[in-house]
RNA sequence: CGGGAUGUAGCGCAGUCCGGUUAGCGCGCUCGGUUCGGGACCGAGAAGUCGGAGGUUCAAAUCCUCUCAUCCCGACCA
């Protein structure tokens, strides 16, 4: 009889990860297991539509409780307005329809009646149908153009939290999805420099809270002309770049110049008694970052979470064997678990888990670790000897613990949390920067972009920074022939003389060219 | 909407070509016990309209027709 054994070859031996399979192995389905490991979302019988779970939900809730506070320092304020736009709003403006008409949900009916087979059959036609709000400038701009008279109503600077919806072909959970959460400022000025002042001033916010609390360093720019948002003048973006070296548009802000002002009627008396039509903004970011974090972080073990956005920060994890050791183990534990109560690191409010399900040690150690949470303190009969405790950090290997005394672990977890924050972010920008290159002339671009194994593409790539004539066709030739686009013009990008990558005709300067989400 | 594939237990799959016991397997779940410092083990158990409708047949997960859904590749996108 044949006899199998556990050993492996050892060239082949590797450490078991909880994710399987890794990002190396297939990045689009790691990604996939991650948000099911760790418990964030999950596909509903709604085709295109997630559920998102309380772990995931969580994350959302403190992206919104940090950015709502910066919009209030800011001058923001929140307001509601319908999920329905009747359709004549939204055809007022052209550009603006045509970008979105492919992909809007439409309300005809305003009832359901027997249909004489058991089932139920709409009736009450409306007299003109409703768009479940893709983006709400129109309707937005209904309301604004009643409350702007004059230019002591200006400037007007409204922020809505909200769902929305685009019939997209082809969904994957946060990154894109029929319905998602989002939230839309909507803002009026009597000038265009203010105007877009504030366009800029936003998309500062976007970046600094993703560098600052998502952990994610972003590139600001401009977006080209084909990549603008449907009727806006300029449109400006963040970028990040995610693990497998492709860009993830993280949050816009649009300088929407008069467009949407003359749709909507949006006019003013100015400080010389001149009507005038106003000025207006509108910039946004949804439930898409938990996508970038998930993907800018994550590791083969699970998710991986900046602590400032995790939801719960430290699992505290008894160890013992008999009820002794129990009671004395979870006396400890509890003790502990009661002195991180009130306690606080950058600002944020610390939150713990005791973990005392009855799984073993090593289970209900791996369920954290792919929950992402920042770190585990592990305490078992040996520490309560010792009166000290085991502490893991998430971002560091999953065996690396450090041995910490009871009286100092409340200060030491405070401060490991402040340092993580810091050292995701640190990764992060050092796997970007290791990843973006400057390249010149087309064979290298080509190559650059071009996977090594056509069947199953490696990942490869990332951010070339190269010279682009600024003509559409180039960036549609791109595009076809590589799947790369534009991402952004980058604000940083000094002025430099080149040769499009493309044409080779006279360049001014740099942008970002990359695959993306 | 075009091209390809798949629907069998909560999840992942085998069985379908070539119809024939009571539809299996792994994980998970429940109960009992031994365990517990890196994803434990033993024993017992529950759980399935085989995506749906119709047809062929003595007999259908298996063959035929229709239908619904999902996934992948294209066109679109925060």
């Amino acid at each position: 009889m044949l006899q199998t054994t556990k050993k492996e070859d050892p060239m082949s031996k590797k450490e078991r990860t909880a994710i399987e399979p890794t990002r190396a192995e297939n990045y689009a389905e790691w990604y996939q297991q991650v948000i099911r490991a760790a418990d964030l979302a999950e596909n509903s019988e709604v085709r295109g539509c997630m559920v998102i779970k309380p772990w995931g939900y969580a994350i959302w809730e403190n992206i919104q409780r940090f950015l709502d506070e910066m919009f209030r320092e800011t001058g923001h304020r929140n307001a509601y307005f319908p999920i329905f736009i009747p359709k004549s709003y939204f055809e007022k403006e052209a550009e603006h329809v045509e970008g979105f008409a492919k992909e809007c949900a439409v309300v005809t009916h305003s009832k359901l009646e027997d249909d004489g087979k058991g089932g139920l059959k709409p009736a009450g036609e409306l007299t003109e149908p409703y768009i479940v709000r893709p983006t709400s400038e129109t309707i937005i701009g209904a309301s604004f153009a009643k409350w702007v008279n004059s230019y002591r109503d200006l400037p007007l600077l409204i922020n809505q939290w909200a769902n929305i919806v685009r019939w997209e072909m082809r969904t994957r959970l946060f990154l894109r999805t029929t319905e998602f959460l989002w939230q839309e400022g909507h803002t009026v000025h009597e000038s265009q420099a203010e105007a877009m002042d504030e366009t800029l001033k936003m998309l500062d916010i976007y970046a600094r809270f993703a560098q600052d609390y998502l952990a994610i360093p972003v590139i600001k720019g401009e977006k080209t002309e084909g990549e603008k948002f449907p009727g806006a003048v300029n449109t400006y973006c963040i970028e990040a770049m995610m693990q497998d070296k492709k860009a993830l548009q993280s949050g816009t802000s649009h300088f929407l110049g008069q467009n949407f002002a003359q749709a909507s009627n949006i006019r003013f008396q100015n400080r010389e008694g001149e009507f005038q039509h106003a000025w207006t903004t509108s910039w946004g970011v949804s439930t898409r970052l938990i996508g970038a974090l998930i993907m800018a972080h994550s590791d083969d073990n699970g998710l991986v979470l900046p602590p400032k956005i995790a939801p719960s920060h430290i699992a505290i994890i008894p160890i013992y064997r008999d009820e002794a050791e129990h009671a004395a183990v979870m006396a400890l534990a509890k003790s502990i678990n009661e002195a991180f109560k009130h306690t606080e690191f950058e600002g944020v409010r610390v939150y713990t888990e005791l973990d005392d399900r009855d799984l073993t040690s090593s289970e209900r150690n791996w369920y954290w670790i792919k929950k992402g949470i920042p770190l585990r303190v592990e305490i078992g009969p040996r520490d309560v000897a010792s009166n000290s405790v085991m502490v893991a950090r998430r971002d560091q290997g999953s065996r690396e613990k450090r041995s910490v005394a009871v009286e100092s672990v409340v200060e030491h977890c405070l401060q490991t949390l402040s340092a993580m924050q810091l050292n995701i972010l640190e990764q992060a920008l050092l796997f970007r920067e290791a990843n973006t290159v400057k390249i010149d002339g087309k064979d290298a671009f080509y190559a650059f972009f071009t996977p090594k194994n056509s069947q199953q593409p490696e990942i490869h790539g990332g951010f070339a920074l190269s010279h682009w004539c600024g003509g559409s066709a180039c960036e549609e030739k791109i595009k076809e022939d590589l799947k790369v686009t534009v991402r952004c013009i980058p604000f940083d990008s000094e002025p430099e003389q080149g040769k499009c990558v493309c044409c080779g005709q006279p360049s001014e300067r740099r942008v970002i060219f990359a695959k993306s989400y």
